[in-house]
RNA sequence: GCUCCCGUGGUGUAGACCGGUCAAGCAUUAGGGACUCUCAAUCCCUCGACGCGGGUUCAAAUCCCGCCGGGAGCACCA
């Protein structure tokens, strides 16, 4: 019918389409999510994923978004990460509207602890750890599971208290000895850790939380109607329901996206800490890396970032991360207000002649409207220009420097022809620059560098993206020397 | 080994629940072309996929079965 009437309306709705998050599932009311980062390091492009997504839904929904801290585990939590990952989001610009640092919760989850052992849903044993688990394995309850909950209560303030040392006694949510998924049968809760110092809590707590229990009481005490997570987490999320059925709660929509993986770039933050100490890297933004901090400092714009995953969207497929797709939204990005230079690697020293004064007029965007860098140069000067070009000049050869005019190698010099531009497409464009400039170091993705001449206009900027023609986007740092960080080409 | 999940071009994604309009769309990459000036941008063109085998059906990427392949978990990490 519509085809009929109105054919052009469906051309349009075709064209409109562009990728969008799918809707949430189940949304009545405030839409209440979280991003649970464990502060061990700062933020890589992998947590940035679940930053995006959940910051991407709760505006979506005007929800509220929940940054919870999750450093229960006091031999995995540096001091510096609380900070770092704050100013990750930040830049990211990820929206929270509250941050929880579950160390400050203990009482609570001691609360419930309690409360569950009272209702006969947990146990504390002094089991010998292999043999707990491998009756676990044969769905066999180890002696003291059974035992009555009035012993768990008294065990549970001896805990508390100190009387047993680390592996000594353990907390353990009791879930279904039988359950088909060994990984679901009864985990472990409550651990106690001695001697070891909290960055915030020092050695205020010797019962520490495990991941399971923390996150179920937390996901229900914040509140939260939706949970984004690693598909990592599946057996988790069905160990955390035990706990909301247990206490009657209304669970979250769970949803879990695939696993993503990054190839040449290097996330784990034990192998980066090791590296900064032994001076391998020099520190978390070091280029090399898949921090968050090395993107920023290559130029990589968080909205590229968003783009990336917004289009990877969130399914339960494991995807394999394409920088190629990350360079080209950065490129879209950045390309507009990337100001043009020449840089000249592995410079090389060229005599130049000319029968009349060169002026060289360059726009600093093809494109757009930047304004222009001048150099006058005269009638015999010298410039420079990359070895591989100049090394490819026969006798005689006729080629293009770009804005600047036709030349002709006579085998010693390049002598000035003219400046018709009717010609260039049979002619070979170079770059180049004058004998005056500056010198540049670029850091490559592998931390290599690429030494070389940078026009001398470059001065009069500020730093930042710029694109160094045929060479790439280059991220600049001006300083009493000029450095840059190469994004990509 | 056990439990669960998943398989659309190099990469990501749409379509699959409600079989036909899908001889499979979009983006990116790669290759080519255009462009009075970049190995950039823009525009145009090209290459490129429903894991395999059966079944149901007039009709299957879509439903069913088997196989193959990939992944997650089976931690007193998160």
């Amino acid at each position: 019918m519509l085809e009929y009437l109105a054919p052009e309306l469906l051309e349009k709705k075709k064209v409109v389409e562009r990728k969008v998050l799918p809707d949430l599932p189940d949304v009545e009311g405030t839409v209440v999510m979280r991003m649970a980062p464990s502060p061990s390091g700062p933020l890589h492009i992998g947590h940035s994923r679940m930053a995006i997504l959940n910051d991407e839904y709760t505006k979506r929904y005007g929800g509220r978004l929940i940054l919870r801290i999750e450093d229960t585990n006091p031999l995995n939590v540096e001091n510096y990460a609380y900070d770092m990952i704050r100013e990750d989001l930040d830049w990211l610009g990820v929206k929270y509207h509250e941050v929880v640092i579950q160390s400050d919760r203990f009482n609570i989850y001691y609360n419930y602890a309690k409360k569950l052992l009272e209702m006969g849903k947990a146990y504390i044993t002094l089991c010998d750890e292999k043999e707990w688990r491998r009756l676990k394995l044969s769905r066999l309850p180890c002696p003291d599971r059974d035992l009555d909950p009035s012993v768990h209560l008294d065990r549970w303030e001896e805990m508390l208290s100190g009387k047993y040392g680390n592996r000594e006694a353990v907390y353990v949510v009791k879930t279904d000895l039988t359950h088909p998924n060994p990984a679901i049968r009864d985990w472990a809760a409550f651990r106690i850790i001695r001697r070891a110092r909290h960055p915030r809590t020092g050695e205020k707590y010797i019962v520490y939380p495990l991941m399971n229990f923390s996150v179920a009481i937390d996901d229900h005490e914040l509140g939260l109607t939706h949970v984004l997570r690693g598909k990592d987490h599946i057996n988790n999320t069905y160990r955390q329901l035990y706990i909301f059925d247990y206490f009657g709660w209304k669970k979250p929509v769970y949803i879990h996206y695939g696993k993503v993986k990054i190839e040449n770039s290097i996330l784990k933050t034990s192998i980066i800490k090791k590296g900064i100490k032994d001076g391998n890297f020099s520190g978390w933004d070091d280029v090399r890396l898949g921090t968050l901090a090395a993107l920023r400092k290559r130029g990589i714009s968080p909205d590229a970032i968003r783009k990336y995953w917004i289009d990877a969207g969130l399914k339960e497929v494991d995807i394999v991360f394409s920088w190629e797709n990350l360079y080209a939204y950065n490129r879209t990005i950045i390309d507009p207000v990337a100001k043009r230079f020449f840089f000249v690697w592995d410079p090389v020293k060229v005599g130049v002649k000319s029968r009349e004064e060169l002026i060289a007029n360059i726009p600093l965007h093809p494109n757009i409207d930047m304004g222009k860098k001048v150099y006058r140069l005269g009638r015999e000067f010298n410039i420079y220009m990359t070895t591989q070009d100049f090394s490819s000049l026969k006798e005689n050869d006729m080629f293009r420097l770009k804005d600047l005019g036709n030349f002709r190698f006579d085998g010693k010099f390049i002598i000035f022809e003219n400046n018709d531009l009717s010609l260039i497409k049979k002619l070979k464009i170079f770059h180049w620059v004058p004998e005056n400039s500056i010198r540049c170091n670029v850091i490559m993705p592998d931390g290599s560098e690429k030494s070389g001449l940078v026009e001398p206009e470059i001065s009069r900027f500020q730093g930042g993206i710029v694109q160094f023609e045929r060479f790439g986007y280059v991220n600049l740092f001006m300083g009493d020397t000029i450095s840059g960080y190469f994004a990509h080409n």
